[in-house]
DNA sequence: GTGATGAATGATAGCGCAATCATTTGTCAA
DNA sequence: TTGACAAATGATTGCGCTATCATTCATCAC
């Protein structure tokens, strides 16, 4: 095997004191506050480090300061591309901190989450992002009594735990069904896997843009609690289109389930979007080059990472936002799938 | 912020043992090697656990035995669907352990992986997880040096730094390409992203399923190190297509650019399969239901992950496998993007 | 010159647990 | 009965670091 065995393993604290000739304390303030330490003593410490090629043992920190750099985050599932992207927001916004992120998946389930709660809290975290704000009651309480700052992200409501990075689904969800309204589609289906309470929120949306309109939904919805996939949603469109063969769109819970949709038009030979309408949720890289390119709303995943953690940062840093709930919005793409060459109806509103 | 402060927070071993009427090492004993204490003993320390909803301190567990139940993962990605169902295979399988997973990103970077090494080495892993075989030296020492069990993941190669779970993309690439020889392809095309080092064996896979074959790739390889897309395996078949007007096939780096071949062959009006052949690589969920469905050589992600786990768990309990690298294959899953109708050429061997 | 003040550094103790060794208790053969 | 031995339990110590308090020294007003 390799050459030479323990290396710097062992190295602590008292040896680069000992090489910096200072005391233990000296080293351990250069590392964590050196404007402690006047600058002659602090370049000396610093060499020695290096020379040594000292890392301090992040286990004994946690238990001498009875705190550690861990931000615990919890999510429902690391394969779910819109959570892969907030993680990668996550991880990037600690690039160059001392925090560690420490994930852990909820698998949609609320007593997991509150268990994972119970554990993180044992860890004694510098900050908790979670996804969502549907925590348990237990949970919730837990969080708040955490003492440090966290973060529920992916929605936003008026009361959070401490502070929110996220946006409506209710408000997303009804502007993509208004748009598929606007543009002359009338009979508009609903697909929705998963049926968690984010999806239940842009249920709620699209039937509020449906009542507005002055439409009915009697029928078109077509709902499982199974877990969202490309099939699902092929599966889906054949159900609602057995189920009310006049549907003439649909607005999809996710944009796995709208490329389902849209692969079953093509098997069924039924043309997107004058036909038949399709609009997702989420806006994955994909949509923009399907053929025909896809409407979908587009959620900010990456900056609603990046932005839980800076939260944090700055919560650390005694520096609280002026409001606890940031609203990233969201944003229409309209694409091909919803653009009816002829507007199959008359009353359309501009 | 919240309510009130400490809560059960301050619980530790000597108040579990003061309730229970034993000393701490005997609670310590219960919690980790439970059979080491008689019947109930056992029992009044379990009881006192619950009752005080005890949970360790790991930091103050890892200081003391100067190791942790940290496994390290070092990943180039979180965002890739493949890595994020290797993932998903590892926390499955380290579920009901008392493992703890640690993600890192190395963002396909060499020097970025060997920073993390050196960080999860001064944490002392219980087990290492690293994808690829392709680390820097000092890396590879360093994970040598590390006294706790390491497993490669996603290769396979005959030298490893401890033990192996994966695959040969050479072979698979070969088989693939091979495939699309024998349906009558002729003009095969590689389109390769990122260009990593698993990247360039399955270029050198489909370069040997053409010699085999006595044909030629020239100008038939379409490559980049840009971060594969769909929308890039889109524009990359147009500049095959311009390249090489005769091209019949290609042999897709990753599904996503295979999606993206698709799209763009729909946008042209190329007849998939008849007029031109797609195949993908790696056979995510999407590719069994697009339309046509995309042939694809199907690799063991999740399993990858959970064998990976089990591997570390055997040899932490002493139990080594017989032979440390574990081969999971893949599968060709043959699909409508290459079964062409009618051959169109003669000499195609059975 | 004196004492007050603050900045820089050090000495000491202890975080909560597990390794180690010591002690107690029970069992059994001779 | 005795001693040998194993099983069960406990006492002590220290892991590597940081919180806390103490000390030193320079500076400055008076």
């Amino acid at each position: 095997m390799g050459k030479k065995q323990r290396q710097n393993k062992g190295i602590t604290l008292s040896d680069v004191a000992a090489r910096a000739g200072v005391s233990a304390i000296t080293v351990s303030r250069v590392l964590r506050r050196p404007q402690m330490v006047s600058p002659d003593l602090r370049e000396r410490v610093k060499v020695a480090v290096e020379a040594l090629n000292y890392l301090p043992d992040p286990a004994a920190s946690a238990l001498a300061s009875k705190r550690t750099n861990v931000v615990g985050v919890l999510i429902p599932s690391v394969t779910n591309q819109v959570f892969s992207a907030v993680l990668r927001g996550i991880y990037d916004a600690t690039e160059e901190t001392s925090l560690d992120i420490q994930l852990a998946n909820t698998r949609y389930r609320i007593a997991e989450e509150e268990k994972l709660i119970r554990i993180f809290r044992s860890q004694k975290p510098a900050g908790m992002i979670v996804a969502g704000i549907d925590q348990s009651e237990a949970g919730k309480s837990m969080l708040q009594d955490l003492d440090c700052p966290v973060v529920q992200i992916m929605e936003i409501s008026p009361d959070p735990i401490d502070m929110m990075v996220g946006f409506s689904h209710f408000e997303a969800a009804r502007t993509a069904t208004d748009h598929l309204v606007r543009n002359g589609y009338r009979r508009v289906g609903f697909l929705g896997a998963r049926m968690d309470p984010r999806t239940q929120r842009r249920y709620e949306g699209y039937r509020a843009a449906l009542a507005a309109a002055g439409l009915d939904h009697q029928g078109l919805a077509i709902t499982t609690v199974a877990a969202s996939s490309v099939t699902l949603g092929g599966q889906m469109l054949g159900d609602l289109l057995s189920q009310c063969p006049d549907a003439d769109a649909v607005f999809c819970n996710n944009d796995d389930i709208a490329l389902g949709a849209l692969f079953e038009c093509q098997r069924r030979r039924l043309g997107v979007p004058d036909a038949f309408g399709i609009a997702g949720f989420n806006d994955i890289e994909m949509m923009a080059c399907t053929y025909p390119s896809l409407t979908s709303v587009r959620t900010h995943r990456h900056e609603m990472g990046r932005r839980a953690v800076s939260l944090i940062i700055d919560a650390l840093d005694g520096k609280r936002p002026e409001h606890p709930v940031v609203d990233l919005g969201f944003q229409l793409m309209e694409r091909d799938s919803t653009r009816r060459s002829r507007r199959l109806d008359i009353g359309v509103r501009s």
